[in-house]
DNA sequence: CTCGATGCAAAGGTTTTGCACCAGG
DNA sequence: CCTGGTGCAAAACCTTTGCATCGAG
């Protein structure tokens, strides 16, 4: 739950992965934002603040593709938009986007069980949605 | 639930838009893919054979938002790849596609009438599954 | 005749890729 | 050293938009 950068920059080394000062900033960043949801170009900003220098966008997306397969990190699709990323943890949910403002929810995996039960014995599918969230309209927007 | 091209082509005018010979033959496909899923590219593909011409992408696209918003079809995003499109009808449903390899599978609604009911309820959300696709790994791709 | 629809071209936004150079281990 | 990472530029991908022209009603 309290991943810090060390432990971050421990997981890439030995994954085989190596250390540069470009993914030391951005694993920084990440350990900082705790398990809220970051686009790459916020990360991207977040991170050359903490380096003094410029990180290019597609450094980024090799990065976070790198701590994905290493399974660091979930990166998720929130509908229409870039999608986000957050570092993976035991408290791995689910999420809920309104359509309309763009708010996110985070979901429990408790809460939709059920449903991934059913979509299980039925069709034989293993919904993802720690990977695509669900999307509909938040309280301020419901109804069209 | 059995809509002809004709069907299609009176809602237009009496949505108070033209029929013109793209429209026309976009509406033809439509009604001979019954209510399977299209994309603009794909539908583009038939309806230029259907009218023995070209049709420009964005004319697809624009006669698909009207159908849209003249409530007539539905379009849906499955996942990653390009979204899809169906006529709308009674039998209204939520999708279910496979990350791995793009099968989808129609999920009626009361099947997942619980997960919207119980997110709804906990969080004022109104969920739009018919819009948004559920991903996940069909039988023959489960687990990684 | 008038306004909506079309085609063409270009841009939009996000993500990926090719390539030469640089640097971590 | 040697392989993998980086920046830069360009492309890929799907979709939208501006604009002059065309044609449905």
């Amino acid at each position: 739950m309290h991943v810090s950068t060390d432990d971050l920059v421990a997981a890439l080394r030995s994954s085989g992965l190596r250390v540069t000062r470009p993914r030391r900033a951005l694993c920084a960043v990440l350990a900082a934002a705790h398990s809220s949801h970051l686009t790459a170009a916020e990360l991207k900003t977040r991170a050359e603040r903490e380096l003094g220098g410029t990180i290019d966008l597609s450094t980024v997306y090799r990065t976070l593709d790198a701590l994905d397969r290493a399974g660091l990190l979930h990166h998720v699709h929130l509908g229409h938009g870039p999608s986000v990323v957050h570092l993976s943890g035991a408290d791995d949910h689910h999420h809920l986007v309104c359509e309309v403002c763009g708010a996110t929810v985070d979901v429990p995996r408790e809460e939709v069980g059920e449903l991934m039960a059913v979509l299980e014995r039925r069709y034989g599918y293993q919904v993802d949605s720690t990977h695509f969230a669900f999307v509909g309209r938040c309280p301020r927007h419901v109804s069209s």
